[in-house]
DNA sequence: TCAAAAGTGTTCAGCTTACACCCATGA
DNA sequence: TCATGGGTGTAAGCTGAACACTTTTGA
């Protein structure tokens, strides 16, 4: 019979390096290879509830950015019956998953730079692919850069991750700071975070910030 | 037991007017509401074969742009039973629909001005809504408009067919040709159409365009 | 006092916006 | 010849890219 399941990409940013999590599942046919974490949805479970059940129960980590991103229906995506993925894609702090989840790098879970993945299971390596499309589609158009931050950070940091998330590190130092400035997206804490050189000025999201900035139209 | 459906959003521009195509389902419960077209998808069929299906046997139209749109699966969505439902959407052009799809006003199918809808099945009217946010994006950042345009057509009506879907109606005339004629997506074929003044020159979409451009970024 | 990194200002090219103007047609 | 709508040019102001510069720290 045919059933529906979630699939949830996690992306965060840890060591200068965007990093997805992935579990290894032990089920016939595909046996020793990685995939994202997800399962079946419960008979009266909206699906984000079951998505965000997959984050709690695979990764401790709760309150999350969570966003639908695509439903992928191949009759043959999974070769033992039909099942119906509703893939979803969640942002994570580094903050927020200090105590738990570390690299437990020889256990069935772990966290893997986005841009260099081992072979995995079902169509899971087309769905991070639309993931990181969108990730670096909405961090364009919006504040999702934010939700992989720390609480506070240098705007450095930030520019970093952009960089990191774009894979293109040629952002201008000056100009990046100059259009944070003008979007009143963040505000400074009074602290500085010591670097190697001149101490750098710790920021934090906005609360009340703009979230959405409509982009520029390609027709007037 | 749970069930997938697909259903589909079919957009057109007719009348100088954004329009929805819209079935009367005679089921218990729902009577006399409309809903857009939809239904179960088959043991072993792709999501967009089934969507494609809907519009075959809907309305007669054929090769059409569908894309998914977004899935909707809250438990009570059908008070019946649980059915998830990925909605897809669809453009056609005027052409596309000439001779088939006429306004069967009084039958249990027909269009409806997008911005003045009746009340919908189910969650029938949000989809309606992402839909209408959807292509709104779309038309801005990519030739999607195109899609709604009859083969041949003036600069005056692409102009109104954004005018109309973006239900904004103070483009510029001078800086929208502009922005065409820059973007190198369409191509004159030299015949011109009679108007109230002097005629307009009548434009085609260049097959070999660029279809979508980087919207200019929130962030550097 | 020097290297390293933070942080700022200025210029120039290109784009957007607004608006004025001319052109071709039919009545 | 005038109303109607098609079609174009241009000045003013804003935005983004590039780059040079100053500041503050630790070694």
């Amino acid at each position: 019979m045919l059933s529906v399941a979630v699939d949830v990409v996690i992306f965060t940013l840890r060591n200068n390096d965007l990093q997805v999590y992935l579990v290894r599942r032990y089920e016939e046919g595909y046996e020793s290879l990685w995939s994202l974490p997800g399962g079946i949805i419960r008979a009266d479970e909206p699906l984000e509830d079951a998505a965000m059940r997959q984050l709690r129960e695979q990764t401790t980590v709760e309150d999350i950015y969570l966003q639908q991103l695509y439903t992928f229906g191949a009759p043959d995506r999974d070769t033992r019956r039909r099942v119906i993925s509703v893939a979803y894609f969640a942002l994570v702090s580094p903050d927020q998953l200090a105590r738990e989840c570390q690299d437990d790098q020889n256990s069935n879970r772990a966290w893997f730079n986005a841009y260099n993945l081992p072979p995995l299971a079902f169509d899971h390596a087309e769905m991070l692919d639309v993931a990181l499309t969108r990730l670096r589609y909405k961090i364009e158009y919006s504040a999702a850069a934010f939700e992989l931050m720390p609480e506070e950070f240098t705007l450095r940091e930030l520019q970093d991750a952009y960089m990191i998330i774009l894979n293109d590190h040629t952002l201008d130092k000056a100009n990046f700071r100059k259009k944070i400035r003008e979007a009143k997206i963040v505000e400074s804490v009074s602290r500085y975070k010591r670097t190697g050189g001149r101490p750098a000025k710790l920021y934090r999201f906005r609360k009340d910030a703009q979230l959405e900035s409509k982009a520029r139209r390609f027709f007037p």
